[in-house]
RNA sequence: AGCGGGGUGGGGUAGCCAGGUAAUCCCGGCGGGCUCAUAACCCGCAGAUCCGUGGUUCAAAUCCACGCCCCGCUACCA
């Protein structure tokens, strides 16, 4: 018996790849379980609470229930539509959750896990509340550069403690911040540091988790923070505050849990009396949760202990870094199911790219490529060629007489599997039914039954029947990955793999076979080419400082845009490139939105700035905004690509003279590269060119 | 800054933890075969100083040290 989990979405955005990174492969896990026969509850549900849902809500005008309605609503639909099957989805503002939630602290507080303590808070008297860290700016009291609430992150590195930064203000409307004391409550994490570094030892997993947690209970650990001030969440017992998020949603592993048993099981046989094994999927970022703050919690309510925590390595786009505000990221509605592809490539893509421990980079050409090398000509064809062959040739009857070194190779391939299972590695699960499929390929092409048709029918018999066995277990072996197209690809071969074993792959009886469809349909280049065009855009309009347009697509608000964590890292990282790098980084321009470092003269020499003559002008097309410029700048003519066909035409701009950054760092927007960029006002968003008093020889230095 | 994970033929990726005939698979290039199949399938060839330097060893892509570069994480921010 078997527990399986997956980390909760957070209900304040869209279902993206990253998501499916760690759900596909659970999926995948469980489908496999269940097929060797295993008993297996699987639930997963949406993280509901929150200070990032209740500024978003407040600025979307809806209730903080509205907004997470929806989204619950979506990733409901989305999980569903791409055969990501839990027993139970949950969320964690039902009151059930609520009440197991309570349940579980009440016991912290009885056991004398919990106390309370006075803690100075920064607090904003214009917007009437505490301000959580993030909202915090300042002066680092170290080195006096400008520096967050609890890190000084673009100075010295420091951490921070509250009261401790100078000149504290509110990062949201930028009045001074005070500092007010209130009462907090505070779990003993420390008196869990001998018990961590046991469990730790004794836990399953992924190396990637396991490692990092260790390392950190070995470092000093701190008494966590449990309750915060809002009005959204578990109300913390006797206090008008809410328990912390963290603590409340992996709750919803129990609570979830508990739906998922009712009128099957006691879910009180897992997680109060260890009867089945846990085990947690979730992404590389939540690590420390799940290895150090959750076991410590359930340790201190007298819980059950998750047995295994499988981390999945980060999702990059096109090389790069995920990142919604950049553009770099896939939508698995507006993006993937929009595009009518077939599911299963998705999933086949997630769990063969590469080891489940790693980051996987996603790209729409690697995608073609895969599904239609992979996938279609190997998998898909010999499905069909040999399917085919047996309806056409034999009526679909074939006697059971095969070769049993066939038999081998499906046993190799399913003792594979079973490796891969132990080892949290589902490429390794992938790849041993794509070489059976090659293995059959093979086989067929040996024994040539197109020609034995003609000399000897019952030579050619066997070498069919074989084949078909293969096939038979081929479907079987990756219905877990492909469970969409081979559920339907099982009725061809007359039975259904939905209800099927894995021993039933090795089980040899004759065939009944019907006319089979083919199983993939290909993908075309037009249409990589057309996903392409989408996401080019997208990252086009990012780097052009086209913020509005995504912040609608990309459901991210001014201001809570940082609540992405993704999205903050990124910053993070740019913000420490663009100290090292300098102005040279065009990513430069969106970081210094506000308050830009002063730069030395030294610096500013750097920039080639001159005036450019443009020669020609055109759209490019597909895009809505980007212009392709050919600019004379003295003593060449650069191609540029501009953001501002929305509010320039061509023809309008032949002859014009611009300013334009000659050493800009080259780019790739929608396939077309620019070398340079032409430098506008921006209203607004609206780029507003700027012309030369005087008319002047194209080159001239701009200073 | 600290910690973690990486740097393998043109691109991607396996192997390394349990060191041993110079290395997997997919794409791409070249040549051949086949024709049942979604121009799919099969065979062969070219191409790697396995980041650098030093060390351990009879033997290192694989172990150790140092260096360079990339990426991720860092708790009152989900």
């Amino acid at each position: 018996m078997k527990l399986i989990t997956c980390g909760l979405p957070y209900a304040n955005g869209k279902a993206h790849i990253g998501h499916l990174r760690t759900y596909v492969p659970a999926d995948v896990y469980v489908r496999y379980l269940r097929m060797f026969g295993e008993k297996v509850i699987f639930v997963c549900g949406s993280d509901c609470h929150g200070t990032p849902i209740v500024i978003n809500a407040e600025k979307e005008g809806l209730r903080p229930k509205e907004l997470v309605d929806i989204y619950h609503e979506h990733f409901q639909k989305v999980f569903s539509k791409i055969d990501v099957n839990f027993d139970y989805f949950g969320r964690t503002d039902a009151e059930y959750h609520h009440e197991r939630t309570q349940e579980i602290v009440k016991r912290l507080l009885e056991n004398g896990y919990i106390y309370p303590k006075e803690i100075e808070l920064a607090y904003c008297p214009n917007c009437d509340r505490f301000l959580p860290d993030r909202y915090v700016e300042g002066v680092c009291p170290y080195c006096g550069e400008i520096a967050r609430g609890d890190e000084c992150d673009q100075g010295c590195g420091r951490h921070l403690e509250p009261g401790e930064i100078l000149e504290p203000r509110c990062k949201i409307c930028g009045a001074k911040a005070v500092y007010r004391k209130q009462k907090h409550y505070f779990f003993r994490l420390i008196e869990f540091k001998d018990f961590l570094l046991e469990f730790l030892e004794k836990l399953g997993g992924t190396e990637n988790a396991l490692n990092y947690a260790k390392q950190w209970v070995t470092m000093e650990l701190k008494d966590w923070c449990i309750t915060r001030n809002l009005e959204w969440g578990v109300k913390f017992p006797g206090e008008d505050l809410v328990v912390y998020v963290w603590v409340d949603a992996p709750i919803g592993y129990i609570s979830f849990t508990e739906k998922a048993c009712e009128g099957r099981m006691d879910w009180r046989d897992i997680w109060l009396r260890n009867k089945a094994e846990i085990v947690h999927f979730i992404g590389l970022d939540i690590v420390y949760h799940h290895c150090i703050f959750w076991p410590a919690m359930l340790k201190g309510s007298d819980y059950s202990l998750p047995n295994a925590v499988v981390a999945s390595g980060m999702v990059k786009v096109e090389g790069k870094t995920f990142s919604k505000s950049r553009g770099y990221v896939v939508w698995l509605e507006d993006d993937y199911l929009a595009s009518g592809l077939n599911t299963d490539f998705l999933r086949y893509y997630l769990v063969n790219y590469t080891s489940h421990q790693k980051d996987l980079n996603f790209s729409w050409e690697v995608f073609g490529d895969k599904v239609n090398n992979e996938l279609i000509a190997n998998l898909g064809n010999f499905l069909y060629r040999v399917t085919y062959f047996a309806w056409k040739n034999f009526g679909g009857k074939v006697e059971a007489k095969i070769d049993d070194t066939a038999l081998d190779a499906i046993r190799t391939a399913i003792d594979k599997i079973k490796y891969a299972l132990e080892n949290w590695e589902f490429k390794i699960a992938s790849d041993a039914f794509m070489e059976l499929s090659s293995y059959g390929n093979n086989y067929f092409q040996n024994a040539k039954p197109w020609d034995l048709i003609k000399s000897d029918r019952d030579e050619c018999e066997k070498a069919v029947a074989t084949c078909l066995q293969i096939a038979k277990a081929l479907v079987i072996l990756s219905y877990p990955v492909l469970p969409k197209t081979m559920k339907e690809f099982s009725e061809f071969l007359g039975f259904d793999v939905a209800k099927a074993r894995i021993e039933d792959a090795l089980n040899v009886e004759s065939f009944s076979i019907q006319k089979p469809k083919i199983p993939f349909e290909k993908v075309l280049p037009e249409k990589i080419a057309e996903l392409e065009d989408t996401m080019h855009t997208r990252i086009a309009m990012a780097e052009s400082g086209e913020r509005k347009e995504f912040e609608e697509t990309g459901k991210e608000v001014e201001g809570v845009k940082e609540t992405e964590r993704v999205n903050e890292a990124m910053e993070k990282t740019e913000r420490m490139k663009g100290k090292v790098g300098g102005i040279g980084e065009k990513e430069g321009e969106i970081v210094m939105d506000e308050n830009p470092p002063e730069i030395s003269f030294d610096e500013f020499k750097r920039l080639d700035l001159r005036i450019g003559k443009v020669i020609n002008a055109e759209k490019i097309e597909k895009s809505k905004k980007l212009l392709r410029l050919e600019i004379d700048v003295g003593d060449e003519v650069r191609q540029v690509v501009a953001g501002i066909a929305e509010y320039y035409k061509p023809e309008d701009l032949v002859g014009k003279l611009v300013p334009i950054l000659v050493n800009m760092k080259p780019a790739k927007l929608m396939g077309v590269e620019s070398r340079g960029m032409i430098l506008a006002a921006d209203v607004d968003g609206e780029p507003v060119l700027l012309y030369p008093d005087k008319k002047v020889e194209p080159g001239t230095k701009i200073r």
